[in-house]
Order: C-alpha cells, then sequence, then structure tokens
DNA sequence: GCTATTGACGGTAACGCTAATGTGACCCGG
DNA sequence: CCGGGTCACATTAGCGTTACCGTCAATAGC
C-alpha cells in the first residue's frame, strides 16, 4: 500500500537536468516542446522525466506565466437543475480547452457574492463565468477592474458594459402567454419569484406584452409574486418550499374567489404545488384550469396531467458563454455581445389538445 | 464606464512598499498581521494597499507557500440533486475555512476520471474530495503516490485505503424493504441502476437482509437492472431517462404476467416512470401496489400519491468529509476513517397508514 | 579558405512573494 | 556610562519555471 501524506521533496527541473546532465532551460525547453532541442535529445529528457517522476510545479509555471489557466464560475445554486446545467456544460467545455473550472456559489446573497468575486480574484483565475444575484453591479466592477474577462450568464446587469448569454425570457413568457390566451382564457395569472434579477423582469414583461398582443388590460391582480424566504441574509429559493408556496399563493387565490383560466408560472417547480390546489379545489387541468410552467424539469412530463413547459437551452448558452470567455481569456477582443437564445414550448397534458377549448373560463 | 480587458500592470507588493516608503518585506508582514511591524505603520501600509488597489498575486505566494488553497471535488454529474447537494456543502465548507473548490465532472466515465485525477494533480490543489465513478482504484492511486490527501464520497473503493464518507445504503435498503413486508407484501421489487459502485451493490445488499428478516427466498427476479445509457463511452444516467426506463422495465413486468406487491427503488426518478405504469395497468397505490422511492426529492412529495421515501444526509455527509479533508490538508493525521450516516425513512401516501393493509397483493 | 548562417545548448534574469538573517536605534539595569 | 536585550525595520536569499540573450560548433556560401 502506498504511504499516504509523505513528504520526500518533490523532483524539479533542476533533478531532471542533474540526470540527463544538460541545462535547466533545455530541459524545459525539451519538455514544452519548444524549439531549440535536438530531436534524440528532447527523447531522452522526455524519458527521464517520466522515470523519476517529474511532475511540472504548477505554481512556479503560474508565476513566470502570470496565468493559472482556470476559470471562475459563480453561480447562485445549484438546486435549480437547469444552473446544474450550466455548470455542467461550463466545465466540459472549459476541460476540453485545457482550462479547470473554479466553483464558487453565492446562494442568492449579495454578501456572498461579493466574497465570491473576491475568492476568484486572490486565487488567481484568468476569467469569471458568472450569474448575478441582482442588478447591482459594485460586486463585479471589481472583476472588470482587475483587467480579468467577465461573461455574465442567464441574468443581465444593465449598467454593467459586459458580454451576456441568456435564453430569451421575453419572448418566452410572451409566447407560453399567448399560447393560453390562444386557446381561450382571460383571466391569466403569472406565479414568478420575487427576485431583483432580470430573468423575471423580462419574463414579466413578455407576460404583459402577450395581454398588450390580446388587447387584454394588465392588472397588478395579474401576477402573484413568490416572496424569497431568507435565512441570515441568505436568500433560500430551496426547490420543496417553491412548490409549497406554490401551493400557498394558488390556494388564497381561490379562497378570495378567484378562478383564473390560466397559469403561467416561472418555474416547473411551482406546478408541483399548484397542481395540489386545483386537486383540493376540484378543478380539472386542462379542461378548468390551464398550466404552463418553465424549465421542463424531468419530473414535468410524469405529472397527471404532463406538464406544458418551455425547455431552456443551458448547454447552448453555456457553451456560447464559456466559448467566449475563453477567447477574450486568450487575448481576443471585440465588443461586449449579447446573444439570446429563444426557448421552445413543449405542449403536453396540461394545455387543450385544440385552440379555443376553453370559452370564458367555467365549464358549463 | 471601466474599460475591460485593460492591459496595465498589477499592482504588487513593491508598489505599495515604494508609496509607503518602506520595504517590500515590511509590507509584506503588515499586510500578514506577521508580528514585526508597529501597530501604526502596519494601519498605514493597510490603508495604502487598499488604496492603491493592492492584490496579492496568488500565484506567487502559492509558490513560495507550495499550497494553492484549493480543494479539487471529482463528482459524477450534478444532474443528480444528492450530488449537487454534496458540491453544494463542499464549496460552502470549504469557503469557509478559505479555500476555494476546483470542480470537476467525470460523467461516470473512468476515462473522464482519470482526466479528472490528472487535471487536479496538475493544477496543484491541495487535496480531492472524490465521488469515484466504479470500484476501480487505479484513477486515484495517483492522488495518492503524490502524497495528497484524498477522501472518498458516496461511493466505497473497496481495495483503497481511503477516508470515505457515506450515508448507509445497506441499512437504508433494509429498512424500506422491510417496511413494506412488514405491511404484508411478499412479492417485492428493487428496482436499481446497473452500475458497478458500491451505491448499488450496498443497496442490493440491504435488499436481500430484508428478505432474510422474513424469511423470503431471494430470487433474481426481485431484482430489476436498469441498464445505464451511454454515450461515447460516457454514461447518461439523465434523469428523464431514469424515469422513462423505470417505466419500460415495470410495464415490461406486467406484461409478463408479473404482478408485484410492492415496489422499493434506488432512485425518486424511477417512480416517476412506475406510477405511469401502473396507472397504464389500473393499478393503485397504495391499496393495490406499494412504492418506496429513495433520495426524497423536491418533487416526491407532490405526487400522486405523495411518494414516500428515504432522505439522504448529504450536507452532513459532505460536511464531514469536507471537514475530514481539511484537516488532512493542513498536515493531520490518523488512521483512514469510515463514517456512515443512517438516512431516514419518509412515510408518505404510497404506503399504507397501518401495516398489513395489504394481504395477498391483490384486493377483492 | 574565410566569413555569414544556422542549430543546439548554457547562463542568467525575471515573476512576486515569504522567511531567514542583518542592522541600527532605543531602553533598561547595574 | 556601558553592555545586552528588544523592537522596528531593511537586506537578501530563495521558491521552480520560463524567456531572453549568449556562446560555440558545424555547415553553407562565395
Amino acid at each position: 500500500m502506498v504511504e499516504v501524506g509523505s513528504n520526500q521533496r518533490r523532483t524539479t527541473l533542476k533533478d531532471v537536468a542533474r540526470a540527463v546532465g544538460l541545462s535547466v532551460n533545455t530541459v524545459s525547453r525539451a519538455l514544452n516542446d519548444m524549439p531549440g532541442v535536438g530531436e534524440d535529445t528532447r527523447q531522452r529528457i522526455k524519458a527521464e522525466a517520466e522515470r523519476i517522476g517529474y511532475v511540472p510545479n504548477i505554481h512556479a509555471r503560474s508565476l513566470v506565466l502570470g496565468s493559472r489557466r482556470t476559470i471562475a464560475m459563480i453561480v447562485t445554486n445549484l438546486f435549480n437543475p437547469f444552473f446544474a446545467e450550466l455548470v455542467s456544460e461550463a466545465e466540459s467545455r472549459a476541460t476540453d480547452a485545457g482550462y479547470t473550472l473554479l466553483l464558487l456559489l453565492s446562494d442568492e446573497s449579495e454578501d456572498r457574492e461579493e466574497r465570491a468575486v473576491a475568492a476568484a480574484l486572490r486565487s488567481g483565475v484568468d476569467g469569471v463565468l458568472a450569474v448575478p444575484v441582482s442588478n447591482d453591479s459594485r460586486a463585479f466592477d471589481a472583476v472588470i477592474r482587475a483587467g480579468l474577462p467577465l461573461v455574465l450568464v442567464s441574468r443581465e446587469i444593465t449598467d454593467l458594459h459586459a458580454d451576456y448569454y441568456a435564453n430569451d425570457n421575453v419572448a418566452g413568457m410572451r409566447m407560453t402567454t399567448n399560447t393560453v390566451l390562444d386557446r381561450g382564457a382571460t383571466d391569466v395569472v403569472l406565479i414568478e419569484e420575487d427576485l431583483q434579477i432580470s430573468t423575471v423582469r423580462n419574463r414579466i414583461a413578455g407576460f404583459r406584452l402577450a395581454l398588450e398582443d390580446h388587447g387584454i388590460p394588465f392588472d397588478r391582480r395579474n401576477i402573484a409574486l413568490i416572496p424569497t424566504r431568507r435565512s441570515a441574509s441568505v436568500a433560500l429559493p430551496w426547490l420543496p418550499w417553491q412548490a409549497e408556496d406554490a401551493h400557498r399563493v394558488a390556494t388564497d387565490l381561490f379562497e378570495r374567489g378567484r378562478r383564473p383560466h390560466a397559469f403561467v408560472l416561472g418555474n416547473d417547480h411551482f406546478a408541483l404545488g399548484l397542481y395540489v390546489a386545483l386537486r383540493e379545489q376540484g378543478l380539472r387541468v386542462p379542461t378548468d384550469v390551464m398550466v404552463i410552467g418553465w424549465g421542463d424539469q424531468p419530473f414535468s412530463r410524469y405529472l397527471d396531467p404532463p406538464l406544458s413547459t418551455v425547455a431552456l437551452p443551458a448547454r447552448q448558452v453555456a457553451a456560447n458563454a464559456m466559448k467566449r470567455l475563453l477567447h477574450k481569456v486568450s487575448g481576443g477582443q471585440g465588443h461586449p455581445e449579447t446573444v439570446i437564445i429563444e426557448p421552445e414550448l413543449i405542449v403536453r397534458g396540461s394545455l387543450p389538445r385544440s385552440p379555443a377549448l376553453i370559452r370564458g373560463g367555467t365549464t358549463p
């Protein structure tokens, strides 16, 4: 069995140099496939380095090269599978390009976000990929001041002049809302998280645009915001709670005598609680009430009835963002760019098969 | 607006030293709260460093200190919320201890696992926290050979002498199986992933123990293994597919005339597909068939009926593992230790309220 | 046959930081 | 009044690599 935690001195370039009787310099050039070394010498050096178990000291290399070949990714949480997918794709792309990924979680807290940014800078990363907590640019100003490439994903910061990659929340929510309106709903309720982020703002904007499209006046009562639970200044958009809160919000509506024809949601997890609330009210989906979720979670197609939802191009967004970031990291230029990708509506049993199946909302 | 990607030279200790008219060394000691600096001088130095925006160069510091204060975490994927929670907790603990977390994904592929380990070593991390892909120790031998602290989480490698932290899969599955047996089931089917990992092995062991507890002979037909989908040698335990595969496996059983009294599952996602299969067969939960899942996913309590399942102490496991790793990283000794935590059965509507409600399995 | 040119290699200086060792001023006791 | 100790700082030596220049021989060109 190999001994753990041995404290033998690591073999360095100097050791290899001594072993082959050449200079440190030549050995370095040989191992890095730099010109200026005879081919046979190069092979001999490589063989010897392998033999005595030489592993380059990344710290020294980073110091002289000024790069650690590492990307920091700052994400609010991993419980939202959308973020998990973003991180997953980003890791894969970074690895393929010979970079590693430093993961920092901000937990929807501006405090922690600031600390994450500080940690990223301290760690000497080559670039930062971030899903910001809010519209406040303060934390990320530090990144820009440090001269580090920065790319934002999924959430925009309005007055920050940075690259931004996301899916189209405006068009997406406009599409879902229009879908239920086209099918005869006139009283639609949007359930959303109460977070101060562009994602929510844009989805609300899309929702209002759809109402406009159909000449329906917007009322504040068309939107139900689910307050974010916080603990010690850390937001907790914990998925079970989202379902629970959606259940409560919907039940409140019904108890106040409201009876919407359709719900469009900012999150598939809201549908879990909403479905229960509807069952409790004896309302049937989609004949009494239409429901469209957001995010196409794995469970959504297995609900009863299967949940219509919006599939988000998470991998594509992350891939584009990382590609752009790596381009900037390796000295690439160009004005900050914004790339917004259209999401896709997935129609399932929670929508009536054909339009205009619901009229007036109440079944006779 | 701040210019992005500027190439101004970073301010170094020397700049601070010149600004305050002191030596580099004194500035270093002042900023690191080392003795040998007058208190007023220290404050003056700190203020000046802050003013001119000094950020220590981690590369240089790492070189001289021989550490980057970074932990590598190698995980198979982030789609399984259990792993997402492990990573989340690990990141939090590492951050609290002044470390950063390098995330590497192995995608259930031994190839990628080996590359992840290599990347971790190249990156000069101080320790490795890993969920291994298989029972093969080869990849992690390299970690031990490099003298790096290694802690395994959630999956064990039998012949690797390393610390290991997990939840008790044997006891957990024994408990769930005993629960349905206690309530009168005699024909129980376990649905599991077909992965060569200790997790699955142990859950199967627990399942068999429960059968023994009840004097029921074990038959190969008591276990339905769901083959892992692979693409280009990368396993894809993608959650929607797990549900789909469970649906298929269950339907196959029914079509071959099998009619189990209970299903115990290795994963809540299997329940999604199973529920659909049961509905298609006109079978009711829990009166006709009992179901217990595994992992307490957010959606599980919102299924119809709510899914009984096993809640896993993911955060606790990760916290213990990271604590142990950080202990070893800072030179701590001790024999490799194994800590196994009991999971908790959560009883919901997919189990009959009182034992012995089902007899013989068929309702009259 | 003598000078340019090329190729293979060595010497040395960074990179920015910390740690070990020096140095001078000051204080204190005898 | 002087020796020894203490404090506040400076000087210097690395850490292991890569980059920039030399050097020296072999070869090519006229």
